[in-house]
DNA sequence: TTGAAAGCGATACCAA
DNA sequence: TTGGTATCGCTTTCAA
């Protein structure tokens, strides 16, 4: 008796099924996979059967035999950041569209990636998608051994053979520094991300090498050591010790808006005292307090790359090459971005 | 000779390591399970054959028979307001220090909770955390049936037999009240969020309740429709077409920006001339362009409880009455709320 | 403390 | 199209 209601408690099985229809296990399953030989007939009668007794296939059972689990995992370094939450929610959307779930996984302040990955193997994911964080090659070596495709977003490895996906940033450097010349801008300054990433050394160069290309060789680099908008602000009152600049491309949105605040705090007016870009096109950028001129990812075009890469979508292979994809970004001007109110006579005189 | 390769291409098993040590397959199982009963010798000689072949036990064979994935769910509607994000990263960072992976669901726009969760349980997951929605009781009732305890956060449903989280709104929204009036303030408004969750509706109560209490028993009450700075935006806009009130409390911060942004807009000042309160404490209530005043919510406090309430604390049994903890949060001032510079007369007339 | 053997709940191959 | 049967890689009695 007790026994009895104890295997009430528990799910039904495909034995459970099988039993009730007089038939065999494996008809059952086969009623489950869609590409199966199985009557019409037999596999309506099996899942009105499933759906009486409160029959699911067991994924774990059915995973230690294919080898697959139907999740991805996304390694994402940061929630506080909204751009990569915004990032996340796009993949997310994707990742369900193609029937996956997704495993999150968030290393812990100063923990690397590589620390991460062993537990997320064991579960042997179908992918794994890492956000703004790199991987080491020994690493990249083992996943593909395990044939877990891994694709890097937002970052690349020049030299280790990791697929990856990644707005241009060279261009979005250089897309800043056009806009801002062409409006009359002449002393700039470029307000530095995590030291070490290829985003924010992208950016600079691209902007740095574009407004050396337009006649504007000399060009302020503030550290701001990481991408918040404390690190921004602390940056911006750096930078304004010195000479102001006229214009300012942080290499994010965040720290942007760090950046005016501390700028208004100091009392000038953006634009008209000095013009600000940032750079990922996040929410708050739309907000009057800021309306921030900045670089659009193309969010959803990224995200069909990425699943692409995995083989996620059905007629594509997952493509082990480490190759880079790089998309290209929209410039979005909005107003603080702008002409000079007061131009000092000396910059005037530079460009006559 | 090509067998050999794929074999080699696999992970290794226990059978590998036990075959590379002479033992049973059985001793090196027990080497992982911390409570066997395995010499400290033999554990640790297999714990470094498998270092060197490369062995990890394989979590999808243990969950089929332990029935246990270390897995936890959580299911969260919205990824673009930073309050979701950042209970999300705490609560993730308190999973990781109990050593549970995390599965995150976010139904689609106009999904049900419902719709989700049998995916999830197919999953076997060891607890569902639920924010930001609600479940029926037919949900509820078959997760209960299947032992996988489920914990609403930051929603509670009074009817139903479901565990919740939450802090406490209508006490939040009395701390609202009770500062607004100490700051003199005698016109008020309500900007409500999603009209049918608790979480808007306590706020409000306890926000209007005061206000009654306290003397002032008209409060303009104006329904924002959903917890975005749009919505917040427009709802200050309609809110100034009628007699401005001295003070508004917003359901959440994010509807707050956009409802100073609209005041400002119309050429009001903050507090000046209106005073602005929020709930929730995102990150962006400490930026100066908004330093909005509002209620914290213990978040730390919330996750160590939700962990509890899942069974996830060691020496905790997880609670499977449907009780509902209320945890205070805490009013911050900032000074987006302040005395108006400019009290016009017969307000004034009133109180005396 | 260790080894042998019986499952866990499916999939997949081979006959029928 | 269906029914048997051998896995998948581990945990868990039960003996030794």
């Amino acid at each position: 008796m007790k026994d009895q209601r104890r295997q009430r408690s528990k799910r039904a099985t495909a034995e459970d099924v099988a039993r009730h229809l007089g038939v065999s296990q494996s008809t059952i399953s086969r009623a489950f996979t869609p590409a199966a030989s199985v009557s019409d007939d037999m596999r309506r009668k099996v899942i009105e059967a499933a759906a009486q007794l409160g029959y699911q296939p067991n994924v774990i059972a059915r995973s230690l035999i294919t080898r697959r689990t139907n999740m991805v995992a996304i390694v994402i370094g940061n929630l506080v950041d909204p751009f990569y939450t915004t990032l996340l929610d796009t993949l997310m959307q994707h990742l369900r569209a193609a029937g996956k779930q997704t495993l999150l996984l968030s290393p812990g302040p100063g923990e690397h990636v590589d620390a991460v990955l062993p537990a997320l193997l064991q579960y042997q994911v179908d992918g794994i998608i890492i956000t703004s964080a790199t991987l080491s090659s020994e690493m990249a070596q083992i996943c593909a051994q395990r044939e877990t495709p891994v694709v890097l977003l937002n970052r690349y490895v020049p030299g280790v053979d990791i697929q990856a996906v990644s707005c241009d940033n060279v261009l979005g450097g250089r897309q800043i520094a056009e806009h801002l010349v062409a409006l009359g801008h002449q002393r700039f300054a470029f307000v530095a991300g995590q030291p070490d990433s290829s985003t924010s050394l992208d950016r600079q160069q691209g902007f740095v090498s574009t407004l050396a290309q337009l006649g504007f060789p000399s060009c302020a680099i503030e550290q701001g050591g990481e991408y918040s908008y404390e690190a921004g602000r602390t940056a911006a009152q750096r930078l304004l010790q010195r000479e102001p600049p006229h214009a300012v491309f942080f290499a994010s949105d965040i720290m942007a808006f760090g950046g005016m605040d501390a700028f208004r705090e100091a009392g000038m007016e953006v634009p008209g005292d000095i013009s600000v870009a940032g750079f990922n096109d996040v929410p708050a950028a739309t907000w009057p307090a800021y309306s921030l001129t900045t670089i659009r990812h193309p969010l959803e075009t990224m995200a069909q790359v990425v699943l692409r890469r995995l083989g996620l979508v059905p007629k594509e292979e997952p493509s082990c090459v480490g190759s880079t994809t790089l998309i290209r970004g929209e410039l979005v001007i909005r107003s603080s971005t702008g002409p000079r109110r007061t131009p000092d006579k000396d910059s005037v005189q530079l460009v006559a």
